[in-house]
DNA sequence: TCTTGAAGTTTACGCGCGTAAAGAAAAATG
DNA sequence: CATTTTTCTTTACGCGCGTAAACTTCAAGA
């Protein structure tokens, strides 16, 4: 492990402990007369002593305020928030975290931020957290493992009282992971990775395959399932596999057509695919259930392309359906039926989670498991 | 601004310094035997300065080394690398960021983050900071005057070397903009506002909208240009002036589209506003260009509801083109035809400029505006 | 050999704050 | 009003590191 860390220390982190060539450079260059050119303001506050005094207070009854303000006599702490409305000053944010033992830090990775479904999580997930009072930091893997395991690396040296970790699945470095999750309370969420975290949210995948295909086949014929060869993330694996079942209860013969594609340009990946499997020659069916909406906005924009027109309506030659309710997916053409994720419950019951994980000293005696069903969106390409 | 601040502070911020209920309790209520418990490896290395007495080398010369290795003498150096090898230890970034006068932090802030433009430009930026060895932190003030403020003001309190700033614009509390700018070495991207930062790196809006004037003037009606009544973007007006001094030129009668809609749904804003243009009566052109590619996306979805073919065939009912490319405009029905941002050339001249702005302390003599062009792609809705 | 000085190392101090323990004040109890 | 208890404040110390200044080493030049 002192290799790993060397290794990764050698190049670059996310700590901003050190040193590829150029920040070496220029912080070894930088002088002192930098940022003191920045402080024009001459009645600045050096510090919480200074501000005490100003305020009559001693310091530590000052700190004690800004942990707590109802922690102090309420006497103290009008007069620290009359100083607070004359003098401008804030307690330093790198003093306070060296010396808390956890600090008010709480982690988000997810594995690809720009894909508009990470994005619209971490957005709702950030924002619940700074209402809470926490200071939220945003991470992203973009698919990299190496980078999946700096941002763990680092994000352990911010001694965090919580992380939300999405994980990036096949491709993440599993024994990071749970070094990672040894070290910190952490609540994985999207994907699943078996004992890992004190908790996981998630999706009930079952329910979202569930929806879609028995909805599909009460309006029309049973679908085939459209996925991805090797996926990265484990729902697709889960999906699949709860396709199969049903299809196989209801006593209909399951068809899986597999896509080749790597890395994270789902759509192009859905729409060579598509092309391909329309080439191969007759679907055994005129229903697609895409395994997430990425793969289908593919799958419709090939469809697009050879003038196929998809929907349940008349001279429609297919119906496409699928999973996520990504964002786009309400303005696709046609638009999308899919099974949407409850993403404010998600972030809700991921914050649930959390807190009681926190309060609970940072660890459940048993791993929580959370999976929250789907909502069936109608919309006109099935 | 000590009243300002007092009131942000009282509430929740970014930095962890304080204070809503749910933070406070927890923090309150959490005990010290809390980090304790997982520390379950006994050996270890408390400081540097166990370690550098593991080491055989003196405190302030580890210290320099983690600041760059090459500053050391080689064999105090082999020693130092030995010692890492068998040790696990890293230096606390909290009390290096304390003591250092300038972090290796480097802010990034974004309005929108679940914006996929947003999102791809912010993703690069990242990415090569992270190669640069400096430690990226990414901030998306989802389109919140208020929020945006926080983040600054949190931001400040990092003490990072630079900052990227992509700014709400017209939404954004200018003077917080101002202040921020002050303290910390800014290059602002993507908007503009007028003096503020060291430097800014954007498009050039006029570049944008004259290739896709002219192209679309080469092959059929002139556009009219379609946008939202209040944008919030700085942008979208330098394009629309754009529009009308290029149709001005040319000689031709120009004819601008306004749709309503607040927020950042641009996409169901063009789908509205589509239908409603649609509705009021024929267009003085078959030609549409967007302001850009998401409310695009809206107009082509509206065209597709109402069974309006568009692309430049025949049959083909309607022209569509806009800018931006968008990450999804590659997969609309039909592909979107627009102008690209160079993201990655945005991308390196952004850093590039933060670079030299850092070595030369902070400031610039001139603040330096640099707008890249537009690349035309050419796809099949116009 | 002696000087000179650069390069590297060490000494010594300070950064700004948290917090345990001791002490003082206020509140509760009788 | 005296006493106990609670709440709050203060004293005192430590956190882990950067860095100026003093010191040492070592190589080169005279």
């Amino acid at each position: 492990m002192a290799a790993i860390f060397r290794k990764t220390f050698a190049r670059a982190n996310l700590l901003g402990a050190n040193t590829t060539a150029t920040a070496r450079r220029i912080h070894t260059s930088l002088t002192k007369d930098r940022a003191r050119g920045r402080q024009l303001d001459g009645d600045k506050i050096k510090n919480m002593e200074e501000f005490a005094r100003l305020s009559g207070i001693s310091r530590p009854t000052v700190s004690r305020y800004f942990n707590d303000p109802a922690s102090v006599r309420p006497s103290s702490r009008k007069r620290i928030e009359q100083a607070l409305e004359r003098f401008d000053y804030r307690p330093n944010i790198f003093a306070m975290n060296q010396n808390r033992r956890l600090t008010k830090n709480i982690g988000i990775v997810v594995p690809y931020l720009a894909d508009p479904f990470f994005a619209e999580i971490a957005r709702i997930i950030q924002l619940r957290c700074i209402s809470a009072g926490f200071a939220p930091i945003l991470y992203s893997a973009y698919g990299q493992q190496k980078l999946e395991k700096e941002i763990l690396e680092g994000l352990t040296a911010l001694k965090p009282v919580g992380v939300f970790l999405a994980p990036l699945g096949r491709m993440s470095d599993r024994a990071a992971i749970a070094r990672f999750c040894r070290d910190v309370p952490t609540v994985l969420f999207d994907s699943n990775i078996e004992g890992m975290g004190e908790a996981f949210v998630g999706s009930d995948n079952f329910s979202f395959v569930q929806q879609t295909v028995d909805y599909l086949c009460r309006t029309g014929s049973p679908p085939c399932f459209f996925e991805m060869r090797t996926p990265a993330n484990p729902n697709a694996n889960k999906r699949r596999h709860a396709y199969l079942k049903i299809m196989e209860d209801a006593g209909l013969q399951p068809h899986v057509v597999q896509v080749e594609g790597k890395g994270w340009g789902f759509e192009e990946i859905g729409r060579r695919g598509a092309h391909d499997m329309i080439d191969a020659g007759p679907l055994p069916t005129d229903t697609v259930l895409c395994s997430n909406d990425r793969l289908a906005i593919g799958v419709l924009a090939a469809c697009y392309e050879r003038g196929l027109r998809v929907g349940r309506g008349d001279g429609c030659a297919l119906r496409v359906a699928s999973h996520d309710d990504h964002p786009f997916s309400r303005f696709t053409c046609p638009s999308l039926t899919t099974a949407a994720h409850e993403y404010e419950a998600v972030a809700d019951k991921c914050m649930e989670t959390l807190f009681s994980l926190i309060e609970a000293g940072g660890r459940f005696s048993v791993r929580e498991e959370t999976l929250i069903p789907a909502r069936l969106i109608l919309r006109t390409s099935a």
